[in-house]
DNA sequence: TTTGACATCCAAAACGTTTCGGATTATACT
DNA sequence: AGTATAATCCGAAACGTTTTGGATGTCAAA
């Protein structure tokens, strides 16, 4: 069927090594022979085959990516463009990429970090979503294989990532609401097991101490990322004796869930309550109000988290393997001063 | 490094013959032998090289799915779910799913294709968004080369695919509103060459028709699938001597970007102008106004596609390769009867 | 004329698996 | 005792590539 390198040494009238040096452009093959082979090759539509190749390499010029997915009804806009940023960066290199499905910490999880681990499946693993104490994180350091994560955690092992500044990104919408004069600011916290999450909402309520504010419990509760969990939690920031006059949301699917629920309650967002988000999806700048937010380049992140790996894979250690990028405030209609008969 | 069958075979002390066949359950080694080698197996921790099993068998396990991806901004909450549901089913069977990025009708998406089509990339292909004289699907029916589309599309070749009945939901859609007492509808409409839009521009024109309404020239604008796109062309059709008293965009990203231009324009969404969507994506039910559209099992119609594609490649050709998807109304907030003082 | 250097080529092994076609031994039947 | 039958096993080839370690021949320098 295939057209194999048999089939070219048949043809020109030498052997198989020597096709194969010629056509890799080994010097040791005379520059008539090579073009003659290259003619052959090209005329007769010679494609190496895959499979032999890494069977002999020892490698599979592929990048494995486990993708977290929660519930049958999965909807992430992050997703979508981090896959575009990864795929597009590996495609450069000639690399493919191998995507797997999988809920977080599940067993099915854990198998497939486990086939990586012991080899031949894939060359390298992309990492999304660090979790607390990251088990998988955990695995791959532990055996020595080649990774690079989107997010840090508080493993003890050294291993490269590229994470945004979540702090420093929290702290800009913190002072953004404060300087527009807000005292009283909830939080609609990611869940707790996320690293991303944990940096958002620590931030949150340290930048509210260095202002001399003070969080009583009660404004802080916890959201599952989804517009749903956002909308369904908001409701116990609204029904609180003394209102928040601004709520930030750790993501921005779970801002779009509280902007409908308080508009629901009839109150405007920007003029009755501040609304705030982090992530500057797409979708927030065309929310009713449009909203305020944190940009994060996740298509750029995608694409060097991919370019990391394929260095770690070459041999070729990073000079910095830690790359933290500084997000920027995206200010929108969604966030005002706070009502001053309040 | 990793365990080999030789490894095994040398401890049991029989053939590596032997032991990939008593690993592979044939009734030509002794019980006793087998359970030998199953015990070595799993205590040396051997696992098959997939590599290796696959230059051998022929065949990769691995299914492959290209994505068409627009810009490095790319954000569409079809994919995430999509691929979540091709990806656990893939999963479910043993496949692996390789995944590809690629502009649209680009030579990089072409090259992609016919490395598939030429062998040993992976077993099959699921494609998506069929477009206008599906230059992919041609390729792929001449060579014969196993694939399953989400999406029909108008070529001569009959082929394999799961869609949902655009037209079906598109005249729910209008019937919907002219039952509320529309009579000049605007439609925001995909892309010409993608098929599903096609469907659903053609079956607004004649759901419309069927009513004896016209639709002048000027009620269809043509988007680019996004938001901005629909903000953008929304314009036009409110800028209209004779606006219209309802708009229905081709996808639910189009309609949210209308439904936010509309609103900047100080009408009501519901009460002023209707508007309705396609696709039922999870954000729709959080717009403001939430968006009346037409439901898709998105996640199912990608579990469908794999399963029908894992059929195909192993020789069992599906009792209906056709399977078209009935969709259904999601009535919300942003649909209502036309102003009466119009 | 020998020596060495160089240019060009290739046979064979290797990667790890499966399969084909027997080979060997024991068992049962004439 | 001889012969068919079944139960076990295995060597070798195959999948298509790359690499190792020469082999062969040519030419120039000593």
């Amino acid at each position: 069927m295939a057209v194999t390198l048999k089939d070219i040494a048949r043809e020109v009238g030498v052997s198989v090594t020597t096709v194969s040096r010629g056509l890799a452009g080994y010097d040791d093959v005379a520059a008539e022979t090579r073009e003659r082979i290259q003619e052959v090759a090209d005329q007769l539509g010679y494609h190496p085959n895959l499979t032999a190749r890494r069977l002999q390499k020892q490698r599979t010029d592929t990048l494995g990516f486990i993708m977290p997915t929660f519930g049958p009804r999965f909807s992430d806009p992050f997703f979508s463009e981090f896959l575009a940023g990864i795929g597009n960066e590996a495609a450069g290199y000639g690399y493919d990429l191998l995507v797997s499905t999988h809920a977080p910490d599940s067993d099915r999880e854990r198998e497939a970090y486990a086939r990586a681990v012991r080899g031949g499946w894939v060359d390298g693993l992309i990492v999304v979503r660090t979790r607390e104490n990251d088990e998988r994180i955990e695995t791959l350091c532990a055996h020595e294989f080649p990774f690079v994560a989107f997010g840090r955690t508080d493993c003890n092992c050294d291993f490269p990532y590229v994470d945004e500044d979540g702090a420093a990104g929290m702290r800009l919408i913190v002072q953004h609401f404060i300087d527009l004069g807000h005292r009283r600011i909830g939080f609609i916290a990611p869940p707790p097991g996320l690293m991303f999450g944990r940096y958002r909402l620590r931030s949150f309520l340290s930048t509210m101490a260095a202002n001399n504010l003070e969080t009583p419990p009660d404004l802080v509760v916890e959201g599952d990322m989804t517009q749903r969990g956002g909308a369904e939690v908001v409701e116990r920031l609204l029904n609180l004796a003394e209102r928040p006059t601004a709520v930030i949301a750790g993501n921005d699917l779970m801002a779009i869930g509280a902007l409908n629920r308080i508009q629901q309650r009839g109150l405007r967002v920007g003029q009755d309550l501040a609304v705030a988000g982090f992530d500057d999806i797409p979708l927030s700048a065309y929310t009713t109000p449009p909203l305020t937010t944190i940009h994060q380049p996740i298509y750029d992140i995608g694409r060097r988290t991919c370019a990391m790996l394929i260095e770690i894979i070459n041999g070729r250690p990073p000079a910095n393997p830690h790359i933290l990028l500084t997000p920027e405030l995206v200010v929108r209609e969604s966030s005002g001063p706070p009502r001053t008969t309040n």
